[in-house]
DNA sequence: TTGAAAGCGCTAACAC
DNA sequence: GTGTTAGCGCTTTCAA
């Protein structure tokens, strides 16, 4: 090794004159050690700069103080606010934050999970229920504490913390159609691989049908930029349904480019037409009109996927489903 | 520990009637093993679904496979495509990333740092190259290698890649005036501990100066949202200069702001008032008009990071600066 | 091509 | 309150 200066426990023990398990002890549990030793063990720590490493410890001791997490992408709002929580959490209790990316694939979700394994995590944190069968079956067996963020499912590996992303769209439709809004289309991009959107439709769909009204539905290539996909979906949406009243877009990011698109024909929001979005963005509060929009309590859902890696290692056992929930920001764009 | 199953290389090679260190070098050196040898180890890691312990590897080693890195902020476009950058690159050397926050503060930055270190990670990537005097000491002493993304610096500790934030304003504020628009003012939030504003203003201060022009500038404060602060920021500015003739805005989304401003006082972009930006978010390109800002590679600057990191290891020596530049997209809302 | 011995730097468990 | 012993699961070095 001899990369790094620092020294080792042992180096320390023979300064202070004291065996390694004092210094040892002196570190992590102070006060179980003699107030003159530890003086003069945390002088010969500070003269040294001795860092203690955790890899000898985790090894030894059987906690890394890692944990893992993966998201579909770091490029998203949505999802920084929950690494955000994370990291809050983690670093508060000594721990750090290991982090990869799925790009919303499963089988590039289950190799990140087995190559961070190999680190042996406290706890491993992924985002939505749906993984391979083989990473199912793997993670069943209990090795190693799971949490999954921002969807729900019944019977979780460990712990479920999230909303139901079909709720917020069967309330979200159902309020603008008691508004009067009886034409509401929904616009969204065709993710691959990203089960929320299919969630969101289908508690459009849900409604629309039980109001006897038919569906409006625009799929964008999920290639698309998002708001050029607004823009886009919502020209499609209008040619093909020229009477829509309202404009249900699945990200507020879509629904930025939809607002750009009513600019362009000269249509009023919301009285020629109504725009939701999803996920309430900084930007969101700052259209014109402001957009009414569905909050996520993002960063909570991080910092409690967290907590509950931390419960589990202080010994509390069992699953837990957490609905966080979500808010209907009704703004100018859509008074519903 | 006993938290995993997959067993220890010794359990490997028990089943597969060799050595621990021929199973060791089967996994790590496939071609200096016996074909045969290696098949039966191979069969035997599959069985019990062996993965090797990295904790124990890096401290036998020396070597991680761990790579740290410290943003200001995960919420920030920016630093989220170096994140990417990284994340890819590290990932495809089965290495990690461990992540965390500074929130722009030299002192955390710090803590973080040493927190780090007791992982002994593989390098160590900040952004931005101003630390505190003690962290500037202590990874001067050159235990791991450094990266400094973003900005640069003449004598940086390992590796700076980044570009000149001022050399793009000096540029931007130019052509501006070159294109006859003499009047132009500068928005920026106050943002504490972020260096780069400075550098902005600087970069625009200079070429006023040489130009033989007042300075135009209005700081809002740092705790104001984005979008909010750029509205709020050209209302200012047109009040104490109201003969603007062009707005640079210190972000692309304070220039969104600064767009809606432009939009509810009834101001054409850009015949009655040109806008620019700084980092071209995906809505920079949407907006109506396109806006014209500053294009930094992001995702490349993070990349490159990871690549030295991955040199030092494989043996390269000594400190490099490196400027991936900057593209002035010019588009319609800044026709220079 | 393979193996044995020694040790990386720490902690758990048990003395004293 | 402090020390001793015995590992944790690998890799390095050297020998066969």
């Amino acid at each position: 090794m001899a990369r790094r200066d620092g020294g080792t426990l042992a180096d320390i023990a023979r300064r202070a004159g004291v065996s390694k398990m004092t210094v040892s002890r002196a570190l992590r549990m102070p006060e179980k050690v003699a107030a003159g030793t530890r003086e003069k063990i945390m002088r010969a720590v500070r003269e040294r700069g001795f860092v203690p490493s955790r890899l000898a410890a985790g090894l030894a001791g059987g906690r890394t103080g890692l944990v893992a997490a993966i998201v579909p992408t770091t490029t998203t709002t949505m999802f920084t606010a929950a690494i955000r929580g994370l990291d809050h959490a983690l670093t508060a209790e000594q721990q750090a934050l290991v982090i990869g990316q799925s790009e919303y694939r499963k089988d590039s979700e289950e190799r990140l999970v087995r190559a961070y394994l190999a680190w042996r995590p406290d706890g491993l944190i992924l985002t939505g229920g749906v993984h391979t069968p083989a990473l199912e079956t793997l993670l069943r067996r209990g090795g190693v504490p799971v949490a999954e963020m921002w969807t729900l499912r019944p019977d979780p590996i460990g712990a479920a913390i999230g909303f139901s992303d079909r709720a917020a769209f069967v309330e979200l439709t159902r309020r603008l159609i008691a508004a009067g809004l009886r034409r509401p289309g929904f616009i969204a991009r065709d993710t691959i691989g990203d089960p929320r959107v299919p969630e969101r439709l289908g508690g459009y769909r849900e409604v629309m049908a039980d109001a006897g009204l038919g569906p409006r539905v625009v799929l964008q290539p999920g290639s698309q930029p998002a708001i050029q996909a607004g823009a886009a979906g919502f020209d499609r949406l209008l040619a093909e349904f020229p009477d829509t009243d309202a404009a249900m877009f699945a990200s507020d990011t879509l629904a930025l480019g939809g607002r750009f698109g009513c600019m362009r024909r000269g249509l009023r929001v919301p009285e020629d037409m109504a725009l939701t979005g999803f996920g309430d963005l900084e930007l969101s509060a700052e259209m014109e009109p402001r957009l009414t929009t569905i909050t996520i309590p993002g960063e909570r859902i991080g910092k409690l996927a967290a907590d509950w890696v931390q419960g589990q290692l202080a010994g509390k056992r069992g699953a837990t489903v957490v609905d966080v929930g979500y808010t209907i920001a009704v703004r100018g764009s859509a008074p519903v």
